[in-house]
DNA sequence: CTATATATGCTCAAATTAAGTATAAGTCGT
DNA sequence: ACGACTTATACTTAATTTGAGCATATATAG
C-alpha cells in the first residue's frame, strides 16, 4: 500500500504555516494524506491533489515530490510480518489568499505554525532558547551514554555538524539531519512514543517537563520527518529557483518579500543588499503603484518578472541568511 | 508492486559509465532492478542494495534516492485496469576499482557510456553535432505540427528554455527537461516504441535513419528517464557536495580530478582556476608523492580532505563549466 | 514641529572570479 | 644532446560580486 502525504506550506503574518488534519480530539495531528489508487489516479501527483482536495478543499498549485519513505516500523503500530506502508512525501506551496479551511466534520483542518514543530530552526531573533536549554544538554547526554568510545566520537561529530557546535556555521538547510539526530537521541516526542525512551532521557537531563512542548509539537507517525524534509528542500530551493513568489500576493513591497524569505530561511537579511540583489537579478519589476503606508514612507509595489526564468540559469534569492552566532 | 531501480555510475577513461543489465540478446538493456520485498527488506535502500548485489556482485557505497515514478503506462505493456508498477529510482556511485562485472548467466551486466544514451549532453568538444543535425529540426517540426497558436508558443518556450536556443545559456543540469521534451516530441526511441509516433516524425524531418542511434540508445520501460534524473542530480550535486571523490582513486592528480568533473559536467574547465578553487576550498591536500609522468612534468598526488565537510557549509566543485556557445 | 519608522540611493573595502602570462619539469624523436 | 612538445604550477590583472554601513527621503504619531 502506498500512502501519499503532502506538506502544504503558506505564509501568514511573517510566519510559515503548514496545513494539518486532526482526526480526533486530543490526538496528534497529521499531514493531509491518503492511499494511492492505481485505478483512479493517473499519476502519483494527481492522486495527491485529489486527496488534498477532498480533505481540505484546497486546489494545489506548485507541487514537488520530496522523498519516498519505506523503513520498517515508521508507524510504530506496524505489526511484525504485517503490511508495510510506504509513503511518498510531497511539498506544495499555496498563497495565503487561496486558503479554504474546511474546519468541519471528522477531519478538521487548520494551519499550524512551522516553528511550533521545529522551534530550534527559527534564528530570526537570535539563537533559539531551546538549543541551550534542552537540546544541547540532551545531545550531550546522548553522546555520553554510549559505552563505546568510537561511537561516542561519531555521535559528537554528527552533533557538531548538524547543530554547528564548535566552529562550523549553522546551515539552515540541514533541517532533516537535525530532526533525525533529535529522534535518535530520544529528544522528540515521536521517539518517546515509538520507543518509550523519553523517560530515561528526561531523567538524565534532570527535567520533568512535557517533551511534546519542549522539543516541538509532535505529529502522527513519521509526518514530522516529512515536514522536516519539506522545510529543508524549500530552504534550499528558494536560493536557486523563484519559488518564493508562489507564496506572495501578485504585488508586494520589497520588505514584504524580504520578510517572506526570512520567514522561510529562519534568519535575517541585510535590507539594502537584499533589494540590490532582487533588482539586479531581475526577479521583480516596479508596478508604479505605492503601498498603503505601514507606519513609514510608503513603499513601491513590485511584481514578479516571470521572464527571469528564461534569462538566467538559476534565478533565486541567494542572499546569505545572517544568523547570529551562538555564544557557547 | 514497488520496483527498485539503480543508476550506478562510475568513471573510466574520462567518461561516465552506467551499469546496465541485458536480459536477452537483441533486447533493450535495463538498469539493475527488482521488486521491493517488505518481508525481507528492512528499508527501501537496503532492498536496492540487495538486488544490486544479487544481480551484479557490486557492493554499493554512496546511494541516494532520486524519485518515485508512478505514472500510468510508463511501461507500455501495462494493461488497462491491470496492476500499476511504481518504481523508486536511486543514484549510486562506485569507484572504478570496485567493479566486479558478472557478465555471465541470463542477466549479463556491462558498463555503458553515459553519453551513448544522451549524446546531446556532452559539450566537452563543443556543441554536439546531433543538436543541429537532428534535434533542432525535430523540435522545430514538433512545434510547427500543432494547430493551436498558443500551444505552439508554449512549445517554443519550453524548447528555448531546455535547449538554450535564442539567448539563454546551456544549463547542464536540465538533463531531465531535455529528455522529456525529446520524448514528447517523439525524438527518442522509447517514444516511438511506446506511441508508434516515430515514423511520422521521421517523415517530417526527412530522414529514414535508425532513431535508436540518432537520438541516443534506448533502454527498457522508463529507465532512460531514471538515468536522466540521475545525471541531472549528479551534475547539480557535485557543485555543493564533494561527491566527486566517491568516484576517484584514493590519490589523484589535479588534472585527473578536473577531467572527472568535466566528464560528469559535460563541459571544460579553466585549469589554473580549477586548481585554485579546489585548493582554496580545502577540498584536497598534497600527499608529497608524485604521479608517474603521463607525457609531461610529473604532477603531485593529492587526496581528499574529509574534514572539509565539517568546515564549510557546501563544499563542492563550484567551478563554472565552460560551454562553447552554439553558433546559430 | 519632533521623534520615529520605513524606503531608497549611494559608497567603499574586501573577496571572489575570469582570463590570462610566465616559468618549471618532464617525455619523445632525431 | 637538442629542440619540439606536454603537462604542472606560480603569479598578475581587471572585472565583478559581496558585505557592511552612511545618508537622505517620505511617511505617521503625538
Amino acid at each position: 500500500m502506498i500512502e501519499l502525504a503532502a506538506a502544504i506550506v503558506t505564509l501568514a503574518e511573517e510566519a510559515p504555516k503548514i496545513l494539518l488534519v486532526r482526526s480526533e480530539a486530543g490526538q496528534r495531528a497529521s499531514l493531509p494524506c491518503g492511499p494511492f489508487d492505481p485505478a483512479g489516479h493517473r499519476t502519483l501527483e494527481e492522486g495527491l491533489r485529489t486527496w488534498v482536495r477532498e480533505q481540505t478543499d484546497l486546489h494545489l498549485g506548485y507541487v514537488e515530490q520530496l522523498y519516498t519513505f519505506g523503513d520498517r516500523f515508521r508507524d510504530p503500530t506496524e505489526r511484525v510480518g504485517g503490511p508495510r506502508p510506504v509513503s511518498v512525501g510531497y511539498l506544495a506551496l499555496v498563497r495565503q489568499t487561496a486558503v479554504k479551511n474546511a474546519g468541519k466534520g471528522p477531519a478538521e483542518t487548520a494551519w499550524g505554525d512551522w516553528y511550533r514543530y521545529f522551534p530550534w530552526e527559527d534564528w530570526r531573533e537570535g539563537p533559539p532558547a531551546i538549543l541551550d536549554a534542552l537540546i544541547a544538554p540532551g545531545l550531550e547526554a546522548w553522546i555520553a551514554e554510549n559505552a563505546d568510545k568510537t561511537e561516542r566520537q561519531r555521535r559528537r561529530e554528527r552533533v557538531n555538524l548538524a547543530f554547528a557546535i564548535g566552529g562550523g556555521a549553522w546551515d539552515n538547510e540541514k533541517v532533516l539531519d537535525r530532526y533525525e539526530l533529535l529522534y535518535e537521541a530520544g529528544l522528540v516526542f515521536e521517539a518517546a512514543f515509538d520507543r518509550e525512551h523519553i523517560e530515561i532521557r528526561r531523567a538524565e537531563i534532570g527535567r520533568a517537563a512535557e517533551p511534546n512542548l519542549k522539543s516541538g509539537a509532535a505529529l502522527i507517525k513519521d509526518h514530522r520527518r516529512i515536514m522536516a524534509t519539506a522545510m529543508g528542500r524549500l530552504r534550499a530551493k528558494i536560493k536557486y529557483r523563484p519559488v518564493i513568489f508562489e507564496l506572495m500576493a501578485p504585488t508586494f513591497t520589497l520588505l514584504q518579500l524580504q520578510r517572506a524569505v526570512e520567514a522561510l530561511s529562519g534568519g535575517r537579511l541585510h535590507k539594502q543588499n537584499f533589494r540590490r540583489l532582487v533588482a539586479h537579478e531581475g526577479l521583480v519589476e516596479p508596478t508604479g503603484q505605492m503601498s498603503g503606508a505601514t507606519g513609514g514612507r510608503p513603499a513601491e509595489l513590485f511584481r514578479f518578472r516571470r521572464e527571469v526564468v528564461h534569462e538566467r540559469p538559476a534565478p533565486g534569492v541567494r542572499a546569505p541568511v545572517r544568523v547570529r552566532r551562538q555564544a557557547r
